[in-house]
DNA sequence: CACCAGGCAAGTA
DNA sequence: TACTTGCATGGT
């Protein structure tokens, strides 16, 4: 079967199987770019704790988180986990934000996108996966974002190997997909939830996986 | 109790 | 380049 049939039909039996996923769960852009470095290697539910304290101090502003003293923002954000390293994460990127592009999402979004992905990743604190969900989530750009279970699900399903690198993996998508951001959004978002199920490192197995027959 | 979550950077060889 | 380690809360 060929790759481009074979992403076809994993997508459509995700689809099927889980719906859309309304990705990505914030009220804004900025929110959605807060959001992504929070998530690093952390549960969705603690970034949300941790974005309900900003929200709740009406802190989830630009200029306001940047001026607020590290220690406050850390406090703030203390159940997203990594709390400190991720205040000073949030800081460099919102100096980023607001030195190079005026803290507005509409001038992000007239640069192209291979320069911009390249700006992103010059911030101390974002790497591919980040700067990727930036790109798709906050500023609509056609590009896939790659994580633990985008691997794992690919690997296990031989589309590529184990050990595969970050770009091995985006390859394999926007190589054979149309690049179309509406279709890289929802597929991300239904290989984390499959992968949550499914194809975590470890945990009991709960329903049938509904890729079970392609394995 | 152990294990893991929508990573990343810095250090070492 | 390839491997190792620190970062940390909260849920299962």
């Amino acid at each position: 079967m060929g790759i481009l049939k074979k992403l076809r039909l994993i997508y459509g039996k995700l689809y099927k199987s889980f719906g859309p996923q309304r990705w990505w769960p914030a009220d804004t852009p900025f929110e959605v770019m807060v959001g992504a470095i929070l998530t690093q290697n952390t549960n969705w539910q603690n970034v949300e704790k941790a974005v309900a304290n900003l929200k709740k101090n009406k802190a989830l502003d630009p200029v306001k988180l940047y001026r607020m003293p590290l220690k406050k923002l850390a406090l703030l954000i203390r159940p997203a986990g990594y709390f400190n390293i991720k205040a000073k994460r949030l800081k460099n990127f919102l100096k980023f934000y607001l030195d190079d592009y005026g803290a507005k999402v509409k001038n992000m979004r007239c640069v192209n996108r291979h320069i911009l992905r390249n700006e992103l990743l010059c911030v101390n604190g974002v790497g591919q996966e980040t700067a990727d969900s930036i790109l798709l989530y906050a500023l609509h750009k056609p590009v896939f974002v790659v994580d633990a279970y985008t691997k794992r699900i690919c690997s296990r399903h031989g589309l590529i190997p184990e050990d595969a690198s970050y770009q091995d993996a985006q390859k394999l998508f926007m190589q054979n997909l149309k690049n179309d951001v509406q279709l890289f959004n929802e597929y991300h978002a239904l290989l984390v939830r499959a992968g949550k199920d499914f194809c975590r490192k470890s945990k009991p197995r709960c329903g049938i996986c509904p890729l079970k027959d392609l394995l």
